[in-house]
DNA sequence: AATGAATGAGCCTTCATTCAT
DNA sequence: AATGAATGAAGGCTCATTCAT
């Protein structure tokens, strides 16, 4: 469960894990663009034509950064999403899981979020498809829990959910290892915070602004 | 108050606000680093030494897109911040502004978060810095809701903060103006989220993990 | 006797006088081409408008520069040449002269024999043709001590001219106002060495390679 | 012995060897700034993308003729310094020696005193230091002989040098191939002219003006 | 499987000069 | 006499990619 997503970048790794690890890790650090090939293939103490040899292009590094991600996002979800226990333990295990996943890979969500928009067109599409579905995976959690009446279902579950993945992928903007609280208890505040905001309330408050029960399918895009 | 931060790129706005405009755009679109100067000036109707009149660098055209996005944040936080009311209105204006400006000047912050890096380490670290007393002022409020014990002081205020931020920074990346719900309604629901989630309940619940009372100021970063 | 080539930059000067002094030291030390017209109007406190208003274009500062350094020469020189003498009281003080105006303006030799190339072909013609005269005139004090047989006459009058202008126009390259020897002292034990190697030896040394009494007369350029 | 510098510039050469000899003409011709990559590239029949193979920026080319000319000169001057006969012999041949190089790599010592002024400073002072010891090497052997007598010691070795050098340098400056003089006829009469300088006079002449004798290490630089 | 020389398009920036005021 | 905004051409350099070996 703690795979490197691409090996490490030692010279035990193979080629092309050491390529995407070193390439993860720069991609972070000073963006894509401003990445050279060179650079890469130096870090990884590699030649360019090795790297050709197994990466068509530079955007193919990208593409495989953000698909062994999503890969491993899905397949972590569906294990706690299908374990068993109560929706709410469920969707905690889950959420705790997507925390400690980000904490352990900010650099690949932070080449995730930076730099979608340099993918081509047709992988961008993918890439967006495979977030969305993972996106619904875990809505379908949060709306169990509303059709079980232990969440409040006054506020569409897309939007808590987009909510919730919001503040856990603005993480890596802030989140400093030598800093007051670690990951471990940052994780756990924002479960409490997402939970809590989830949670039926015993007397009605002040509910969402006047649209309860609508369909909440997601329209928005993930 | 719905002033562009940048005029618009009419031919009636100033070379400067053009290019400021166009460059909004065009860095949302495509990226700073994907976006030519040449295609910058070519949308603004000028030319390249126009620009290198107004701006010395490509850079110094990100900076001050950072810099009068802060300002105006800065502004308008103030203004609500010190307005009348309960804390709980005030720091409920005030988070409904942060996203209504959000949708405002959706460019703009998708351009903040996605390109800090490009900058030099010397305003890098200047934006961080006005960045951080934002994000400051803010919890400002928070922690006098703690204190008067309309909110819970069981989570950090700083992480609370950041938790609400990051939700919404990140609704440029799935808003589309032709979703299911529109930019004010989106808004009312996080704002019901995130006091929801800080309101102080009646029973104490469970709690945030085991650490309650700790100091919370601030020593992550903003 | 010793006023400055182009005033001072002081800002009692003409600005055309302001801007060729600055141009000169700017030009001496960077180069003419390295030397952005903006720098210079900067140094001499004055706008491009103004400088345009008087000068017609980049090079006309050049060429202004060696005009006046060219007419200094020649004025100079025929004040010594003139002068009442022996031919060789003539020649040294003539040749003392050349190496004080040298050290006076280090600057302007420095930029005359580095930025030649970049006047356009006619002016350069021009200012080749002034500095041939000028080779020209100390030449025939050569000659004339020549003829009156105190100077020897087996070495062509216009290499040793060249030969002694070449050493003087050098010492900008090493001369350092800081070093063990001043510039008045090196300018004696140069014309010492100028005027010994002219001197007519009493017995016939090796005198030169074989040609003697060919015509010396200046198929070399200047 | 009469290899090229850089080769030729002929389809046989290596590519950076073509690159070389084709920037020394260049740059001799038209300056260094005033000549550009597309131009040198264009005559030595390359893309500009094979000269940033092999050279990293415009001024490694001409770092490139600076450093093989000071290699050259360096080999040639030990190899006389070091030879057999008297020390006028070994001086005489070291001076010949430096006229003849001069003449055949006239346009890399137009270059060289010409735009040591664009070399980045670190480069610019290895360059010097190279020069000095060079410097030093020549002036060692004008004093082998001060010590032996056969020079007069009355005028520093140093400035002796920096005599005949400059007279040397400054050959580029006004020699054509076609004047009356050939290289060769020009050399022996320098060459007559600077050993005649150094030579002790039977009786002592006015010598130095004043300062005889006092210790003439080389407080000047190179 | 891997090399590295070579390409060629494009990038950011500089700068002498012009011109309306 | 003097301004300074604006031009437009060119300059040095980078870089992803190809290809013969």
């Amino acid at each position: 469960m703690a795979q490197r997503l691409a090996g490490n970048a030692s010279a035990y790794a193979s080629i092309p894990d050491r390529l995407l690890a070193v390439a993860t890790r720069l991609f972070a650090e000073k963006g894509y663009e401003s990445t050279s090939v060179q650079e890469i293939v130096a870090a990884a103490g590699v030649t360019k034509g090795a790297m050709y040899h197994y990466f068509g292009a530079k955007d193919d590094l990208l593409y495989e950064i953000y698909h062994r991600l999503l890969g491993l996002q899905t397949r972590r979800l569906r294990e706690f999403a299908g374990g068993p226990g109560t929706v709410e333990e469920r969707l905690r295990a889950a959420a705790v899981d997507v925390l400690s996943t980000s904490f352990q890979y900010l650099d690949e969500f932070t080449v995730f979020f930076r730099s979608m928009h340099v993918l081509p067109k047709e992988r961008r599409r993918a890439v967006r498809a495979e977030r969305r579905r993972y996106h619904e995976e875990f809505r379908a959690l949060v709306e169990e829990g509303q059709r079980e009446g232990v969440f409040r279902a006054d506020v569409p579950a897309d939007l808590s959910v987009h909510y919730f993945f919001g503040a856990v992928h603005q993480v890596s903007t802030w989140y400093r290892p030598d800093g007051r609280l670690d990951a471990q208890e940052i994780s756990e505040y924002y479960v409490e915070l997402f939970l809590n905001g989830l949670r039926a309330r015993p007397e009605a408050p002040a509910a969402a602004p006047g649209r309860p029960g609508r369909d909440d399918r997601g329209a928005t895009s993930a």
